[in-house]
DNA sequence: GTAGATGATTTAAG
DNA sequence: CTTAAATCATCTAC
């Protein structure tokens, strides 16, 4: 843009602002000009006159010319209060114009969006990478990194990439809203000096920009919530699902059920140890077993005669181990281990019952289902 | 597709 | 908190 037409420019924008309210605009500068010098009014009136006139001839002038008028007006004395009447009238018009528009509530929206991402730990203090990478990999070394570790652990890298890039980008866009700020306050202050822009609009234009940056921005949170959701449903969801244990899990838990059935309540040491021995991993270790175990409890209390038959083979299986453990002590040592305070009832009993062993309790097993003595029904 | 099994979740009580 | 009980949701075998 070459300087004539830039001035032109400049002094269009002048122009409109006199044409809006120039009976106002010229009072003002009047009334100004009483205040503080009174009595020449009438030349200052005349010196504005001739500026006016300056104005409209322009375009009959040379460009040298109108480069030493520019130079002229820039540093003309009354430059400053003229400028500062147009703006108040440009405030006032553009007032009216856009008015009530200008105040701007927070958007329950972005509000909504906000909260989810601070929810989902997407924004919000940093916490992910390094220590979720650390927590994956604390994860999967735990045990035999079951499904469940796996799953999680994937969820978790998957949620801090979503994280990551959400951050990268929401950094880019506040730069680039930085920069177009900046930029924009410059122009406008460097334009400041040749067509009159208020403080307050530089401010409202701000405003805008960053009005329009958040709305990209909000752009941005929704496809990052949208990104969670589908997230959340692919992996949490899959996780909610059910997977049955293993046959050797079930056989694990059954034996230490029915050769605990006067006190089916392992402790939770017992617990995390079936857990290892069952290779149930799951994020929360005791959980399953706790799970299992009150299931267990509730259905054989309902239904005992449906497990009858599991009772006595397992009740079997221990005497045969209880039986091996028992002729595999006796043929080396003499010290016979103290089991569990609460479980001792039931484990000698079936120790006792092992000198003739699993003959008698085989055939037990088809004519008189041993009831449970303790378990009351 | 269905019935039953089964792991998980919810609710309420202690 | 743990547990019993009810219930949900899915798996499995048919």
């Amino acid at each position: 843009m070459d300087d004539q037409t830039r001035i032109m420019h400049a002094l269009g924008g002048v122009g409109l602002g006199v044409q809006g309210g120039v009976q106002g605009g010229m009072q003002g500068v009047q009334v100004a000009m009483h205040g503080h010098e009174g009595a020449d009014g009438d030349a200052r009136k005349q010196d504005i006159g001739d500026i006016l006139h300056q104005i409209m001839a322009i375009t009959d002038q040379s460009l040298d010319e109108a480069q030493a008028k520019k130079h002229g007006l820039n540093c003309h004395r009354m430059k400053p209060a003229l400028f500062s009447v147009l703006c108040e009238i440009k405030e006032k018009t553009g007032l009216s114009i856009r008015g009530a528009q200008e105040e701007d509530p927070p958007d329950p929206q972005l509000m909504r969006l906000d909260n989810m991402l601070l929810a989902e730990g997407v924004s919000g203090p940093e916490k992910g990478g390094g220590s979720a990478a650390a927590a994956a990999a604390a994860a999967a070394a735990a045990g035999g990194a079951s499904d469940n570790s796996i799953e999680h652990s994937d969820y978790r890298a998957k949620l801090s990439q979503i994280r990551q890039i959400y951050h990268t980008e929401l950094e880019k866009y506040e730069q680039a809203c930085n920069e177009f700020t900046t930029h924009v306050m410059n122009l406008l202050r460097e334009q400041s000096r040749t067509r009159p822009i208020s403080p307050k609009e530089i401010e409202r234009m701000v405003g805008i920009i960053h009005r329009k940056f958040s709305s990209i921005q909000m752009q941005l949170k929704q496809s990052t919530c949208e990104a969670v959701m589908i997230l959340r449903s692919r992996f949490l969801d899959a996780r909610r699902k059910r997977r049955n244990f293993s046959k050797q899990a079930t056989e694990i838990l059954n034996e230490y059920f029915y050769s605990h059935l006067s006190n089916p309540y392992p402790s939770e040491e017992a617990k995390e140890e079936l857990a290892k021995k069952c290779s149930i991993t799951v994020s929360q270790v005791g959980v399953a077993v706790s799970n299992w175990f009150g299931n267990k409890r509730i259905r054989y209390k309902k239904n005992i005669g449906k497990f009858q038959e599991e009772a006595n083979l397992y009740a079997a299986k221990t005497a045969v181990t209880a039986a091996h453990a028992a002729a595999v002590q006796n043929s080396q040592a003499s010290s016979p281990s103290t089991p569990n305070s609460g479980f001792q009832m039931k484990d000698e009993e079936f120790q006792l019952d092992s000198a003739e062993s699993k003959n008698s309790l085989l055939t037990n097993m088809f004519t008189a289902p041993c009831l449970p003595p303790n378990v009351t029904v």
